[in-house]
DNA sequence: GTCGATGCAAAGAATTTGCAGGACC
DNA sequence: GGTCCTGCAAATTCTTTGCATCGAC
């Protein structure tokens, strides 16, 4: 046990559907480079930089600038098809968002090596929605990220005992 | 009996007592400057940003240089004595950090005037207590912040009708 | 007296913005 | 063909850093 705790891969070509689709009923344009710029959003695994997207982008040929890639997230977080998440210090990440809750997930940091993994968990998300009952604000979203060490980096850590836990 | 769910007011002097300790028996000298902001960081009642701090003293005739401040909320992080606040896009904010778990708590941050409203809830920390351990990775530390409309926004979008943005 | 701490200003990094030309509808 | 969009580079904003000087221990 203790095995996959990785979320269900995202349908990324359904993403990558509702997005145009939204920017089209939202009265934006489809141009080339905010489709290659959508396309690296559905297409990733992890979360990316406006850097990170500019760079794979120019890596596949169909270079687009900074700006584009900044000018698209904000329309795409405005439209909530993508969530920022902030990094302590470092540059922002962006991730595709689904629907309402579905598929609804946090991140852990890993603050030695930077990985971020997402995570789901339902007792966290029915604690934050009573938490969002009994306080006066209303609450429409929420962002949760732990931070620690990563089972790679624990473990190398402890060298050679190997203590499961 | 939802009334007064505001944390009760911490105990600033106890924080710059133990600040001023813990930097001491780490190695760092005492410097004015130095004192100056630690005490606008125990004084604070709400999270600021280094900016916030540089003109608090500013105004109270004690001029610290904007990289003093930066240096010594770096300084205080990593002796979690103070803790960040990541705020999307603008500049982080910071606070005095209690010991241990005493007295944690997280961030409820109005997105129509700003304002930033600590909450704490113990479900909520049982949850991602359960978490950390169900989880491979060693969880050490948690951010929670949840957005939405404070009271105030709140009532007066619903009362009033919408003037001025 | 030594070495950490400070302030200033310059450097860096991330993100935004102005503008002229180009592309979509 | 009118706008919206883009790329580039300059501008902003936040934060860090180099360096000569100052001050705590």
């Amino acid at each position: 046990m203790a095995s996959k705790r990785s979320i269900p891969s995202p349908p990324a070509d359904e993403w990558l559907e509702r997005a145009e689709i939204a920017l089209q009923r939202a009265g934006h344009r489809a141009s080339a480079p905010r489709a290659a710029v959508l396309e690296a959003i559905a297409r990733q695994q992890c979360v990316l930089s406006a850097a990170d997207i500019a760079d794979e982008l120019r890596a596949s040929k169909r270079r687009v600038g900074v700006a584009t890639v900044y000018r698209t997230l904000e329309l795409l977080e405005g439209l909530k098809l993508v969530q920022r998440l902030d990094m302590s210090g470092a540059s922002a990440r962006f991730e595709p968002a689904l629907p309402d809750g579905e598929h609804h997930h946090h991140h852990l940091v890993c603050h030695e090596c930077g990985r971020v993994t997402p995570f789901e968990d339902d007792s966290l998300e029915r604690a934050i929605h009573r938490l969002g009952d009994k306080l006066d604000h209303e609450v429409d979203h929420h962002d949760v990220i732990l931070r620690g060490s990563c089972p790679e980096c624990s473990r190398s850590r402890r060298g050679k005992s190997q203590s499961r836990r």
